[in-house]
DNA sequence: TTAAAATTTTAGACAAATCTAAATAAAATA
DNA sequence: TATTTTATTTAGATTTGTCTAAAATTTTAA
């Protein structure tokens, strides 16, 4: 399995998520960065592989095997990137990048050595679940932030965009995993929040606040 | 850089301490289990980057830029292989060949990071020794156990074979850096040679003689 | 010092992964 | 429903790294 095979079934297991039918060519051109002739490609070989289930001009989904692997290059990603942060001490900003490379490394106990030496870590620096060895992995109840309304009470549980660019942001604001706040206003005009955080009051767009996974505390006012 | 490339600078580096002359396309070819002509395309293409001094013929030099990376390549290798044998446990013939992976891991960040977590060490698992972030070695004071008298007394203190296969030979005969012996006998005929060690007696061909490293303690008979 | 042998390079091909441009199919719209 | 727009695939090219076979060069040996 070539670093490009592995990417493209992690790209698409992600999709899936969202995606109700077959994960599209463009949605995946989108997600990689490249074109969508060479997604059509990729999808081919892919498919040939047994890796997914592909119905030219109607996407692809992932077979058996294929969810397999992608879950096995996502354990290996959010692992790498838990040991950044926790035994080397980088920020949570500056995992994404080096884990991209390190989620391609063929070890199995390597990968396994990793988790015990971490204490089997339930999920990563960025709030996403970590499957185990046996590809488990639990889904984490979150909500994107831009979806809450006037007056609720919430703390930070995940980021979507995992950008060294927006995580910088987040940590100016002060914004990190376990962060509670309350939503002290939501603009109608713009989808731009104004959060409560420690007394201090900070301003988020709507596309920052559609980048941020959080667990609803209380609905009502608790001022 | 690439990891092909990255894989033949490091060969060369090694191949140059051994040569006299420029390192020679078969040797590269065979150090690399690759075709002459294959190496000679690339030595070409890293001429052209000025990674290499290449006269046709006439075999390849590295350029002060090509053996400051091939080092920095052979560092990534080394700290990944303490790495694992410090952190993760791995048994010293286990390392080599997921080092080979992780040495192609581009971040300096992390590099270092893992450096000092693992205390800045001067060698790694085989012997070898680990160059600093300026890529600063001490050569090791080491001769080839073949290369040895009868009578002698030495300790351990590298292999040159750093394979799975060799290694396990090795450990079941109870041999790892810092085992002291004496040698009992050497074979003229076959150059075989007999260790004690710790009271036991321990045979060992001229082929594996001749990949262990060892320092010299004593030239006299201390029975 | 010339001929044979070994080494090295070149030529041409191939697989992987990508691209642009053109063709084709599906979806949206009039 | 027919036409236009959008999405997708195919065709053909490019880069990287490899190969085999053939040509060129160097080395060895007669
Ligand atoms: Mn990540
Ligand atoms: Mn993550
Ligand atoms: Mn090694
Ligand atoms: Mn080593």
């Amino acid at each position: 399995m070539t670093f490009a095979e592995e990417n493209y079934l992690k790209t698409i297991f992600y999709l899936e998520q969202e995606a109700t039918e077959g994960v599209s060519t463009s949605a995946i051109a989108d997600y990689l960065d490249t074109r969508a002739a060479s997604v059509s490609d990729m999808l081919q070989k892919l498919a040939k592989k047994e890796l997914i289930e592909y119905k030219k001009y109607y996407g692809a989904i992932l077979t058996h095997n294929g969810r397999n692997h992608a879950i096995l290059v996502i354990r290996r990603h959010r692992l790498w990137e838990t040991f950044l942060v926790e035994k080397l001490h980088f920020g949570w900003e500056e995992v994404h990048e080096v884990a991209e490379q390190l989620e391609h490394i063929k070890s199995e106990k390597l990968i396994n050595a990793m988790d015990k030496m971490l204490g089997y870590p339930k999920i990563d620096p960025h709030g996403d679940p970590i499957p185990d060895a046996n590809g488990n992995f639990t889904k984490i109840e979150k909500r994107l932030l831009a979806d809450c309304e006037e007056k609720w009470t919430g703390t930070i549980v995940g980021v979507k965009d995992t950008s060294s660019d927006f995580l910088k942001i987040l940590d100016r604001k002060q914004i990190n995993l376990g962060t509670v706040f309350y939503i002290l206003n939501k603009e109608k005009y713009d989808g731009s929040i104004r959060l409560k955080i420690e007394d201090e009051s900070i301003a988020l767009s709507q596309k920052m606040a559609s980048n941020i996974y959080i667990k609803v505390i209380s609905m009502q006012n608790s001022e």
